[in-house]
DNA sequence: ATATCTTAGTGTCAGTACAACACTAAGTAA
DNA sequence: TTACTTAGTGTTGTACTGACACTAAGATAT
């Protein structure tokens, strides 16, 4: 009656090549003995099985580490998927038969977002192809993930209303056009040039330095960085609220 | 290696007296033959395990109609709770074992909360008493219960920074004071008078009835209803951020 | 060297929301 | 009739917002 199942963390790993905001997908194919099933190959979120002994915070940031070998990245559980029809479609089965799993146990994901700021990761993680792409252009992905995946960017968006995260897609010196087009990517908005750089004027964490540019075939910019420090010092959390 | 356990879930019940913020507690003692081992009751959220066939959200709602004998609560996944060891405090392995669980599988548990707009509940669930305690009298309770708690807080506020979800604790009829008084317990501060008025105001979709409170020995003040039709209509998504 | 191209960088004005603040009005109870 | 309690209201100064267009700086091409 009771439920016993396997846990597992999926991560939605964001990332920013300084036009468009990205996820990284990983590509599910069936192994060669396998491949009878006509399998079509298609991407996934990179998730993975909890072990016994492990935080779910732990299983992520291996996840994290092992395809971009960082482990300070920025990362947050933001929903869990517990839906026992989530691997019930065919081809999912399919697919958990051919890694030897037995596809009638229960399992339920707790959903992370990663951003990381680097656009270097491994080609292979697990044997499977590993790739960006453009949030937009996602398409239909295995299991449930394109729910994961709408799920966390409106999580993301939400945290980003409050705190300091876009920096974390950022290299640590950027220039205000960068910043505010990852905030444009994210909210999928336009925001007016002079009102942002006003507002961000106002935020004293985000600190000029003496420094341009280069490389550029044009006026250099100049280059900001975030101080998490000031801003813990100076955020006096933004206090409004709708009824 | 990898991990096979229970899926339960907890749900922070909040309920607004007319004065304080109140959570719901159930009452942790040790059955009779067990108590050789000298049981100190205490208490704890309202958990349960989520059956084979069941959604998350399915468990936690059957949760909350055996105790209220309602079923349309107000019902948010918040964050979930899966450390190895956070079953592990001899106390807790104690009741685990008193009620026939295997103390060593590990639980992982999905954190919801609930407004609830009635006071009225089942005097006992599951055989165990159940009590309101408002929300900053709350002692010490079972399991990671406290921190559960402590995070279920949070997520209430930051909700309630974008979502008209005050209502939920009110009866559908409500003064403006009681309104207030929600917001001001939920966010642990005071608010003017006036100025919250005026931004009630500006809200459409709080609409003043042609009726007035009955019974108080003072002035009776003007009722109101939230009309969520109205919300979703004129409702255009609070948008600011910091960066 | 000059012209061209591209992005960087800046200020004003009108409108809206905010915080801070104190008194009168309406009903009940004694 | 008086006392008590809570309801209900308006103004002013300050801060932030959105809308909006031109000059500056550097690289490249001729």
């Amino acid at each position: 009656m009771e439920l016993s199942s396997y846990i597992s963390v999926d991560c939605v790993i964001f990332g920013y090549d300084g036009e468009k905001l990205n996820v990284l997908l990983v590509k599910r194919t069936l192994s060669e003995e396998s491949n009878h099933l006509n399998f079509e190959p298609d991407w996934t979120l990179t998730g993975n099985h909890v072990y016994q002994d492990e935080t779910i915070e732990t299983a992520a940031n291996r996840i994290l580490f092992e395809i971009t070998g960082l482990s300070d990245i920025f990362l947050e559980q933001f929903k869990t998927f517990a839906d026992p029809q989530r691997l019930l479609k065919p081809k999912d089965q399919n697919w958990l038969k051919s890694i030897g799993r037995n596809p009638a146990i229960r399992v339920a994901t707790i959903g992370f977002f990663a951003l990381v700021a680097t656009q270097k990761v491994a080609l292979k993680w697990m044997g499977r192809e590993v790739k960006w792409v453009p949030v937009k252009e996602v398409g239909t992905l295995g299991f449930d993930h394109n729910q994961i995946l709408e799920e966390a960017l409106i999580a993301i968006r939400q945290k980003m209303k409050h705190e300091p995260i876009g920096f974390e897609l950022l290299p640590s010196k950027f220039t205000l056009t960068q910043l505010q087009n990852v905030y444009e990517q994210i909210f999928d908005a336009e925001l007016d040039k002079r009102n942002f750089r006003r507002k961000v004027s106002r935020m004293k964490y985000v600190i000029p330095l003496n420094e341009k540019q280069k490389g550029v075939p044009h006026k250099p910019a100049r280059l900001y960085m975030f101080s998490r420090e000031v801003f813990d010092i100076t955020n006096q959390e933004l206090f409004d609220f709708i009824v």
